[in-house]
DNA sequence: ATAAACTCTTTACATGTGTAAAAAGGGAGG
DNA sequence: CCTCCCTTTTTACACATGTAAAGAGTTTAT
């Protein structure tokens, strides 16, 4: 490479023969220089290895232009298509994506975001754990930067914090209705880690079926194992129910889909869905989140469809906004409806 | 919260009575001062709400502890699990993970690179998309910082550079025999996207079939389009070829697990698994990776399980390596075994 | 008790960039 | 050509921390 590496800005400033000042103001906006002026550099800048400190860069600036996001799993496709819209999101608005996995770990959580903090972050999004021990943690990062919490959000209200997720509410009462309209009533099986939105569609599910007049109906899921290793879940607790012949013709309600891909593949290895099984009734599966691959299982899950670039878009929106401004508005709750897939499962 | 928040290290030299460069010296590594002043700054620290500032403090040390890791997609399960491994290994070494996804495309993939070296990070792991267009970036950021790739490789050797990857000819080739050996000899269904990976293993199982007396012969597939939606391209192809009774009764070795799973939905979809059609001679799909989900496919996945954890962990001691030590060694190509998974669907 | 060896404090300068203020330069309109 | 206005250069200081050197204080060994 013949290009000459050049190191700082005053060397860049001797080298392509523009002023320091000029040089800075040029790389924050180059419209806020005369145009010929930003031409000569532009030009200039092809002829040389320069990359700009960041870290320097940023400690002065007002606004560093990170924005740290917090997951609770890399391993899980929901997380990563949030993150993907996120990340997509905020680089049309210029802002740099820092990534943090909690692992499902609460001090990991507690550690992600002390670290944003101390990088000077301009805020931050958030799919929390759940657990109450980060909270702490919250209040005090939300002094610093303002933080939307995405998917599920803290046990406890957090001062200012907004919150962009689906309404479980609307999108389980129109799973429920779907299923009983078309079907038998649902069985409920529920998230074993229990974040709001284990939670809230727990409730939503049996406030629904009672509105429509049914009692609502539970698998019995055994010792309430906290995992993270959905599939793994749905497939043990199906699996058990099914080598007793329980549930082989009902209508079971996931909480998600990857529980719901685990449940398909117990009902798989019992020859549930073979040809002649029918006769004795039809086993229903249903999942929630329209996971990527469960339009490739077999059969093809019925399930409710989150707009997942939705919330990573109103997500950095709510963000930007709130860094432009220095008065905080008032949190925003923005749920998202979710609409209906219907496939072959159910 | 009634803790004062304190903003920088001078104030928190003066609230908590140790000066600036004890201080200092105590955030940097709490051993390099005396055991009862390090206990005592821990004490009084907890009655304080003081987060060091990342960018400050990275600028003026030598390192930045700041490892940055490039891959090409969030939405697949393989990179994620290599993020996870990787990020397990570099929290135990005290590295901080700066993740950056270039979305498959080869301008962002430049861009994340310019970012790392912008941050003054440490060292960065690449998962390439194998364009030749990023070479010359990798070229340059190999003059700031070491560089290790992983999984793939690019197409022109970088100088100086590791790699720690998969060695796809010992993995193919198991797969290959073991597929001979068992029954028919396998067609192979390559990856659409070229990186070094789809080469490789296309070569690998070439020269098997042809080592063990066999005629390569490849699954046509129709405008080798470039896509990353590996099970709608594996589900198209087989769809189409299914759907004119061709391969309906072949033992087929994709390139990786994503493009099986659509395989298999295909063949689900044709009810090639169906009682009653195995008279006519048993399909076979294989794959290769060992996606989390492919247990969970029905028929579950034959597949190699690829080291993924020891290659994140490698890849994480290597640049620790390198950072510490200013001589750079030989670059290192490391080649890890994949495991045959026998499962159902073979 | 004294000296030696540590450790901490004080002071001062370094990092690479942002940014303000004053001076100098250049272009457009008269 | 001159003036005004806009832009750039020059100069200087700011940011939060790292770090070196010298002195003060404390601990440990003799």
């Amino acid at each position: 490479m013949q290009k000459p590496k050049i190191n700082t800005m005053k060397e860049l400033s001797q080298a392509i023969g523009i002023s320091r000042p000029t040089l800075s103001r040029y790389f924050q906006d180059p419209a806020s220089v005369r145009p010929a002026t930003s031409q000569k550099i532009k030009e200039r800048l092809k002829d040389v290895d320069y990359v700009y400190n960041f870290l320097a860069t940023r400690q002065n600036r007002k606004s560093t232009g990170l924005i740290g996001v917090i997951i609770p799993h890399f391993n899980d496709l929901f997380f990563t298509s949030l993150l993907e819209a996120i990340d997509v999101a905020a680089r049309k608005k210029g802002f740099t994506i820092m990534t943090q996995c909690s692992h499902g770990n609460e001090d990991m959580e507690v550690t992600a975001v002390e670290k944003l903090r101390s990088m000077s972050a301009d805020g931050a999004i958030i799919a929390p754990l759940g657990v109450d021990s980060s909270n702490a943690a919250f209040v005090a990062a939300g002094k610093d930067f303002p933080i939307v919490f995405a998917d599920s959000h803290p046990s406890v209200p957090i001062d200012k914090a907004d919150f962009v997720g689906t309404d479980n509410a609307q999108s389980i009462a129109a799973m429920v209705e779907y299923l009983c309209r078309a079907g038998d009533t649902p069985l409920f099986l529920g998230m074993p880690h229990m974040n709001s939105n284990a939670i809230e569609r727990e409730e939503a599910y049996a406030k629904t079926m009672r509105d429509l007049g049914h009692v609502p109906a539970f698998v019995e899921s055994g010792s309430a194992t906290k995992t993270w290793d959905f599939e793994a879940y749905g497939h043990g607790v199906m699996d058990a129910h099914f080598s007793r012949q329980r549930h082989t013709a009902a209508t079971i309600l996931c909480a998600n889909d990857r529980i719901a891909i685990g449940a398909i593949r117990a009902a798989n290895r019992h020859g549930l869905y073979e040809r002649g099984h029918e006769a004795r009734g039809r086993l229903r599966i249903a999942g929630h989140d329209d996971h990527p691959l469960s339009q490739y299982m077999f059969p093809a899950l019925t399930t409710m469809a989150q707009d997942i670039e939705g919330i990573g878009k109103v997500a950095i929106r709510l963000l930007s906004e709130r860094v432009g401004s220095d008065e905080r508005a008032d949190p925003v709750r923005l749920m998202k409806e979710a609409a209906l897939k219907l496939r072959e499962s159910t």
